[in-house]
DNA sequence: TTTAATGCAAATACTTTGCAGGAAA
DNA sequence: TTTCCTGCAAAGTATTTGCATTAAA
């Protein structure tokens, strides 16, 4: 594991969740840390291939990646201004377990999001 | 609804489940249809937009579409070869519902997807 | 010195958009 | 005519790769 690699995993255990390639590379860079493009991808690439990591896709095909097994939330949103609101996910998590176990799929992860409007719009 | 989302179901209903812009391409012409990739796209996009496919993303990032019921339900998605089990999501209607509620949200909707490695794969 | 890591630029793959010509109403 | 549909080519976005430079061992 290399320098690049520490850095990611550091910037994803700041973030608590998933992220980009393109906003771990911001992050590093607000964190002064000078990188490339580049070299975040070959990380990201490598830290997956060594399962350090999760990768899924956004709708609209953007990879996000994720610390393995962390714990992660959901999120509730707002349809008009945005504002956002982390949410814990048990019931989610015990449906996805059980359904993906139901129908024999293993390696397991699952999205969902909660769209609405909040009560200041 | 055109011509061309027309033929676009048609594929799809032969096909029997997901296929992407490019099979579906390629299956319109080994059928002898004269189509252009771009149209295939938008009439994708319109078909998405109306509800009528369902869009996923294959784990490459690639755009997987096909017919949707009608029934609101969720997925469970082989991340390896992208079969696809429609699952009932009783608990997250619920768990969805109670988030909402209890953050003053309105007008809630949702969206959930379980990710995993099929049996067969 | 020998190997591994880096980053720019170019290449790739998927998808969307601008635009002009053609079909349909 | 007026509107919609098409498809080529160009643009856009995310990601990967070639290659020369640099850092590390």
């Amino acid at each position: 594991m290399n320098k690049s690699e520490v850095k990611v995993i550091a910037i994803l255990e700041r973030v608590g969740g998933f992220a980009s390639a393109k906003e771990i590379y911001q992050l590093l860079l607000k964190n002064g840390d000078s990188v490339g493009l580049t070299t975040i991808y070959r990380a990201l690439q490598s830290l997956v291939d060594d399962k350090l990591l999760d990768q899924l896709r956004r709708e609209d095909g953007e990879a996000i990646y994720r610390l393995c097994g962390e714990s992660h939330h959901h999120h509730l949103v707002c349809k008009k201004c945005g504002e956002t609101v982390e949410i814990e996910g048990g019931a989610i998590e015990k449906w996805a377990k059980n359904m993906a176990s139901e129908f024999g799929f293993r390696e397991v992860d699952h999205t969902a999001e909660i769209f609405g409007i909040c009560s200041n719009c």
